[in-house]
DNA sequence: CCGCATCCCTTTGGATACTG
DNA sequence: CAGTATCCAAAGGGATGCGG
């Protein structure tokens, strides 16, 4: 049976703010996007390990209706889509540069990403 | 039935600094307490519309493993216990502050906080 | 006064299979 | 290639009531 999505509170801009990057694959698609400029669908998959295609789309759905990602779809033979982000989307990229400088100072066990997809966390202290 | 916690994913330390102060109250709770200094847990739940003690309670409990926050009990007659930010819990608000700025820029249906206990968000842009 | 126990609902994330 | 459809599991959040 299908439910309605209940009234969303009326948040604050700090709020706002967290929903928009702070889903589980939000920050990371960010980070993968910020340095690889541009990606296919497929690609962007395989950078990040263990997601699948239903969350995947889902995840991009919502920050493409957010205005962070823009999707440009090829009509060739093949086809395929290419995703980047929007001026919005690079715009955050600092502020999560600065959540993990911030978190590198005080996650001393892990400061060091251990997942190889997340290697792209290292464009945060790159430069 | 309880069932225990699964293993958490290893983490990259954006993910663990989203993880500190993304859930849903967590934010206003840092935002309070930067404002006010310390409260009682009575006033802090006051200061907080529609929050029950259950998920009060366990909110403040993860911030307390987390580092974030302080908690002093008093045995006295009636007994109280206080509530405070860390060093480690103030250093995030200028994090929440770049937040809320960032959201102001692009959030623009509701730039200025409509819920009254929301007003502490006013705190980010204050001085 | 503070906060836990219990139970329940909603939301989010995920596995698998399948399609334009 | 780039997703959707379906179904399901887990976690988060909440209401109510009790206990130190």
């Amino acid at each position: 049976m299908y439910k309605p999505k209940l009234e969303k509170d009326i948040r604050c801009p700090l709020e706002y703010g967290l929903e928009i990057f702070g889903g589980k694959w939000k920050s990371r698609i960010i980070c993968v996007l910020a340095e690889k400029k541009t990606l296919r669908y497929s690609v962007l998959r395989g950078e990040m390990s263990n997601i699948t295609d239903a969350v995947l789309a889902a995840t991009l759905k919502e920050l493409l209706a957010d205005g962070i990602v823009f999707r440009q779809q090829f009509n060739e033979i093949p086809p395929h889509v290419e995703y980047s982000l929007t001026d919005k989307g690079k715009s955050v990229v600092p502020i999560l540069q600065s959540i993990c400088q911030w978190a590198g100072i005080y996650h001393h066990e892990n400061t060091e990403c251990s997942l190889p997809q997340c290697q792209k966390c290292d464009y945060h202290s790159k430069k």
